[in-house]
DNA sequence: GCAAATTGGTTTCGCCTCGATACCTTATGC
DNA sequence: GCATAAGGTATCGAGGCGAAACCAATTTGC
């Protein structure tokens, strides 16, 4: 044990553990999934050359095939639209319906939104650095899974949690923003 | 939108999603799933009396038979040990195993542990706060989705977060912590 | 005391999600 | 032009999970 704050780290897992499942549970609302849900969020916010069947896959970390049917299901609740690109005849753009627009709407996690946005400035402003810092931590740790560990990834964060440099992997920056422009932690 | 603080309210609010996926992903690990994880971490901390098959369903959220399944899956592998309990034939008693407490040793999301312990205290309380509060609130929400509101537990949370009183609710503690003795939140 | 109702657990069934694989179509390299 | 790669889709199978039926034991009502 080298928890420095044994209290709030294991709360903190804790909490992570638990906000996640409830996360989970909170999106299956609408007649949609969790998968469902983040599928279409992603594909409300991704410009237009990553909103594709492989864009979402590779934000997802799911596979061609679990997406492709995602998105049927998607396109038959009448959410989402596919039109072949003319660019590319192999790839299709995927285009949010006004329905599906609607859908976004009422996002149920927005509701984190407005929860976070009734507490106090700081408080806010200071997860927003600690999630951030983890979600990079964990981003590495999982990346580390399959191959190796991207050293360069760790400089800026906190290389002392567990994070052992090893040769560089092409792979780190996958979970990455798509095209935000505000992505710090991207290499 | 009365968001007080968009940009960080929207941050927190992706950064929750996606820790939840990767939390997730994080717990397909040693042969186990996410929810045999859970149930694991359960039965290891939660006190003699609530160690039953009908105590993990109840803190997880799951129906009972899918928890009967889940144990059997930790029985066969070994992590776990049912023994009927003498005080009432009907209960059953979940115990770790020596290997169970060796697989608990290695839980995945300890990493999250030493990464927040990696953080400085005063990031790590606000954080505990912050997610905790966060938690309470979507617990009040989670739960008025199946039955009224408990307007007890708005009170000393964030009242105006979307939660508007109605009868009152047998299960507002539901997914409190399991005789933790430091549970606020508890009615 | 004893039936009726309740409670704790298990089993069975079916739906759904998801990864793996095979396959088709289109681009690209030489 | 043909081989190879890349984007998508269809199909199959495993596994998780809830619903419902079921069993055993306990409690309640009379």
């Amino acid at each position: 044990m080298t928890d420095v704050q044994p209290d709030h780290a294991a709360r903190v897992a804790e909490l992570i553990d638990r906000l996640g499942r409830m996360t989970r549970e909170l999106q299956y609302v609408d007649g949609l999934n969790p998968a469902q849900w983040e599928a279409l969020r992603y594909l409300n916010r991704a410009n237009r050359y990553s909103r594709t069947p492989g864009g979402v896959a590779e934000f997802l970390g799911a596979t061609k095939g679990t997406i492709s049917q995602t998105v049927s299901a998607l396109e038959s609740k009448g959410l989402v639209r596919r039109t072949p690109s003319d660019r590319d005849k192999r790839v299709c753009l995927i285009d949010l319906t006004e329905e599906g627009e609607r859908m976004i709407a009422r996002d149920p996690v927005r509701c984190i939104e407005t929860i976070v946005g009734s507490m106090d400035d700081r408080t806010a402003a200071l997860m927003v650095d600690g999630l951030g810092r983890l979600m990079a931590c964990l981003q590495i740790e999982l990346g580390s899974k399959p191959f190796g560990v991207c050293a360069a990834c760790c400089r800026h964060l906190t290389p002392e949690a567990g994070c052992k440099p090893s040769e560089a992997t092409p792979k780190c920056g996958m979970t990455g923003e798509p095209l935000k422009g505000d992505a710090p932690q991207r290499i």
